[in-house]
DNA sequence: GTCACACTAGACACAACTGTATAGTGCTGC
DNA sequence: GCAGCACTATACAGTTGTGTCTAGTGTGAC
């Protein structure tokens, strides 16, 4: 392989607009893996090109080379990426909560926020995985790991082990059903709906404080794209 | 990974075990068909190559444009098979029964038979319209004629038309969720799981004969593969 | 100002795949 | 037993993608 493997990059979060203006730059390594995200929604994970994602940044193909092997540098990035929604939803399992509803509610803020949880990016790795059993390895940990989570949530709020693992089957799986539906919605209509999925997840009729409280935080979450 | 693949299958609707028994044929277009669906487990449906499924069926690409004009018409082809799940379901939320509970369990039965609901095709396909709009259109109305048939089986037992909507839903995004997640779990286990998962589907706990007798028919699905 | 560094362009060789054109090949029916 | 249909093999041209190599180019440090 090539020997161009001098970076001083390091992505984590992805944040802090490029300070590197030096050189004859042009597409930065952030900037790869962004164009390789955004083309997600029309090119399976394992399908995208570099000659494409050139165009996309109107930069010759070498560029590319300069900071990745090849591609499967740059998919083992976007995979990494993919991980940390795990870390995002199991944070949210373990915070002190009064009761059921708001346990759940908090869950529920993963799925407000694109940063904390990226469907298009979800689904992509997942497809991947069902064509390559590396990857589904690695998805099948992350969904052991978030339902195992789930279900001691709701074990921590007085449900049995078998009924707390089934609850937290639906309310994971359902949403990821959500998802692989594309169901895409006006914020008011799913907020509309809520109640009754709480009520039927929990077996506990939400208050209207609690909803209201999540209603503001999903709506202001709605414009930060 | 040889290709000496004699089958006497017969796996969809598509039936009729060839006659064509005339000439010096090798291939039929059941055949490819046949060839593609199995393929969807390493590649992506929108990614099969002629050639591979004529190494697949040990015979020369050209015996593929007999058939075919090209590959968009093998995909259509798959995506009519694909479309008959549909009906499966709205079927079977229409049975008459005698309580909600049997009434999911009709439609359980689905999930239980891959003739009828096919969860490598569905999700082949649904992770096509992700790219692919015309596809996702389709995908997009058999999802919605799902979930309104299951929205009407609920209310048909009483529930009213926003809850029965959310029951609706959690059942069908949840056994979406189920396959999306690629759970493979053996029969007992699935079957351990069901009275939890109807008695919070339903708000009934199921009676011990109706979880009996869907277990018969579950078990005995298993071994039709 | 000029030099080195960090990056980029363009060209080349190669591989995989598509669609078409042409020349078979082996049952089946008569 | 042979004519013809239904299908198949092989060859060719064209496209799209990959990885590598070599020759740049613009900017900041000195």
């Amino acid at each position: 392989m090539t020997a161009s493997t001098n970076r001083q990059y390091d992505i984590p979060d992805l944040h802090h607009a490029d300070s590197t203006s030096k050189g004859n730059v042009k597409a930065t390594r952030r900037d790869w893996v962004l164009a390789a995200r955004s083309k997600l929604d029309t090119v399976a994970i394992d399908e995208l090109k570099i000659l494409a994602l050139a165009e996309d940044l109107s930069v010759s193909r070498s560029s590319f080379y300069w900071y990745f092997n090849d591609m499967a540098e740059l998919l083992e990035e976007l995979v990494t990426i993919w991980a940390t929604s795990t870390t995002a939803i199991v944070e949210r399992t373990l915070r002190p909560t009064a009761n059921i509803t708001t346990a759940c509610l908090g869950v529920f803020e993963c799925w407000s926020d694109t940063n904390l949880y990226d469907p298009q990016l979800e689904f992509a790795v997942r497809d991947w995985g069902r064509r390559d059993d590396a990857v589904a390895a690695r998805v099948y940990r992350a969904d052991i790991e978030r339902l195992a989570a789930l279900a001691a949530m709701f074990e921590q709020h007085g449900f049995s082990e078998a009924d707390g693992m089934v609850r937290a089957r639906l309310l994971y799986h359902s949403q990821l059903g959500y998802y692989a539906a594309g169901t895409e919605e006006p914020a008011e209509v799913r907020l509309m709906f809520l109640p009754h999925y709480l009520a039927a997840l929990t077996n506990v009729e939400p208050s209207p404080s609690e909803l209201e409280d999540f209603a503001n935080y999903f709506r202001s979450m709605q414009f930060k794209g």
